[in-house]
DNA sequence: TCTCTAAATTATCGCGCGTAAAGTTTTTTC
DNA sequence: GAAAAAACTTTACGCGCGATAATTTAGAGA
């Protein structure tokens, strides 16, 4: 079957035999139309080539149906895993998803910001660099596009905020830990970009307190995106001068757990719970990668799923209202613990 | 300064006290108007809150400036790495980028091909899924949009392709083992999804012959992109029976030599050229998480740099020439070793 | 000062669609 | 069966811009 090519809505209407405005109408809600003509336009779909002019569409309708997903990190593959859910979604609801990621870096947030503008789209999932954001460009922001804050939130800023509970992250692993007797001390950076590493800390105090115990903290320094490698270089200071207080560490993040793993075993340092071992260690946020460590990363885990789903319903639901709520959402998912050998 | 809003261009060059026509030149080409009246914009600009629409734009160009990248598999930090290089230069060129992945399926390749060409982007930067491609669709799609493969190539479709060279990977792996007396035996997928696979796999074959050596495969079954747990299944199985014909293991790829060292592990085997190590291991892509391996992973690294400024020079260039090359032009870069622990 | 050319202006069209109003047909309801 | 409601058609306009042609203006060189 050949398609011949229809230049546009125009043209499609007339082989159809039907009005250009119920064809538009077909368009943009199918089930608009009586049944008969609809039947009638989706033959012709069959038979023609002919898709509207998606320009022509988002200059002429009140709204577009774009929405943007805005990551702070892709090459991460936690971020890479979160925006495929979201994006799925939103393509099944019949959305054209413009993607973008800030790279890390805080211009390139503001530039992502600044072109998706130009899209118009009817709202915005973002998830945002956090502590290195320039706030006030992100509140200018969410003043003129609806927004949802989505894994690290930002008090005040866009309409609703989906992510993880930090506080059940460390109380999890906390709980875990202490079962076996073992005091964890906390290993993080000095000054994260991340603000859930601040929650994460303030957790880990909280928590300790409250079982009688005295939180210890190892702040280790390091700049930017690359966790890994300031994980290692602080656990091969802290290592090399004996810095650790106590035989069980309980990382901020996965990221920085690897890196620690890489420092002990270059150190010559065994890891785990087995006999033998000098040194446990856990942290939270389930990365993909940590199954494969070795030892294999105990470690909390976010309910991506979860997550993902509010996510994507809370935009679709703002969208609804016509881009605002009545009040700020919050919603926070709790998390699994994922028992694994190195703690 | 506040920023009253203008709602047109008609009404910005009325603000600017230029025509219309004029203003429009400049949003195009701003060096192609005087310099006195590209002063008076710009000081308009800085005055005024507007920016052309861009929907009207591209509805009314005789081409866009979206370029399109595809990637296979976002999460896959490798990919994400690419993406982020890619990105970087075309917006510099000022294009829009559209940015989409197939997350590891044929359909959502296809989808994603589809949404972009209702973008009719000026070209478009295509990393396929390859083997697990639909090759009819694909030839379609680059019948139709001007296109330049990257890191994987499909002989005969699209423009250009741009990537690395299996066949240097592979010698250097092989010629630094050997340079040890090492007898690398090859691990693999049975049937891998990825292209360069196939090619490192005759590669490897071709450069042990010219050796004189016999070249000796273990196939691993596994489907999907789940690659680190296909090698450490793959890797149980073949210790548990053990299948290792040599104590030197050369991966297909770093993914599958993440999850072999995972399962060494396991099995308490000691990997690395230090002695007492009963196994050595070494593959190909240098991943962001090979350093941090235990131990690190020596591997053979791609020049991304290189392969993304190759890549966007080509489509410019590609779309300079409005859409189509003389001759398909292959290009290929050299790779080198990063020498670690593990072999 | 005059000339020549590059640049800006005016005027007008077209792009492909959304939207609205008014009139017509079809379907539903009782 | 008539009345009401729903769906459709026709007509017309507007969106914000690119493109073009014919004119006018400005700036550089002789």
């Amino acid at each position: 079957m050949s398609q011949p090519k229809v230049k546009n809505m125009e043209a499609f209407a007339a082989a159809c035999g039907i009005s250009r405005p119920t064809v538009s109408k077909y368009f943009n809600d199918p089930g608009s139309v009586r049944h008969s003509t609809r039947m009638r336009i989706e033959a012709a779909l069959e038979r023609y080539d002919f898709r509207p002019n998606i320009f022509a569409m988002n200059q002429n309708r009140r709204q577009t149906r774009n929405v943007g997903i805005v990551m702070p990190y892709l090459a991460d593959p936690v971020f890479g895993e979160i925006a495929r859910n979201l994006e799925r979604r939103c393509i099944e609801a019949g959305f054209q998803v413009a993607l973008f990621s800030a790279h890390g870096e805080q211009e390139l947030e503001i530039e992502a910001l600044d072109r998706l503008r130009s899209l118009r789209p009817a709202a915005v999932l973002l998830s945002p660099l956090g502590r290195q954001s320039n706030h006030d460009a992100l509140a200018q922001f969410c003043a003129k596009v609806p927004t949802v804050l989505l894994d690290r939130n930002i008090p005040g800023i866009a309409e609703a905020f989906v992510g993880s509970d930090n506080e059940s992250f460390v109380s999890q692993s906390i709980e875990y830990l202490l079962r076996f007797g073992d005091m964890p001390c906390f290993f993080e950076m000095k000054n994260p970009s991340n603000p859930n590493s601040i929650a994460r800390r303030r957790s880990y105090a909280a928590s300790m307190e409250s079982h009688g115990l005295e939180p210890v903290s190892i702040q280790i320094v390091g700049q930017g995106w690359n966790l890994e490698e300031i994980g290692y270089s602080g656990a091969i200071h802290a290592l090399e001068n004996d810095l650790l207080p106590t035989s069980t560490v309980l990382c901020s993040n996965d990221r920085l757990a690897i890196g620690f793993l890489a420092a002990c075993y270059e150190k010559g340092l065994r890891v785990g719970r087995d006999e033998g071992c000098t040194l446990k260690v856990a942290a939270h946020d389930d990365h993909p990668f940590s199954r494969f460590t070795t030892p294999p990363l105990t470690t909390v885990g976010h309910d991506y799923d979860a997550i993902a789903s509010c996510g994507v319903e809370m935009l679709f639901d703002l969208i609804d209202r016509g881009g605002h709520l009545d009040k700020r959402v919050e919603t926070v998912f709790p998390s699994r613990l994922v028992l694994r050998r190195s703690a």
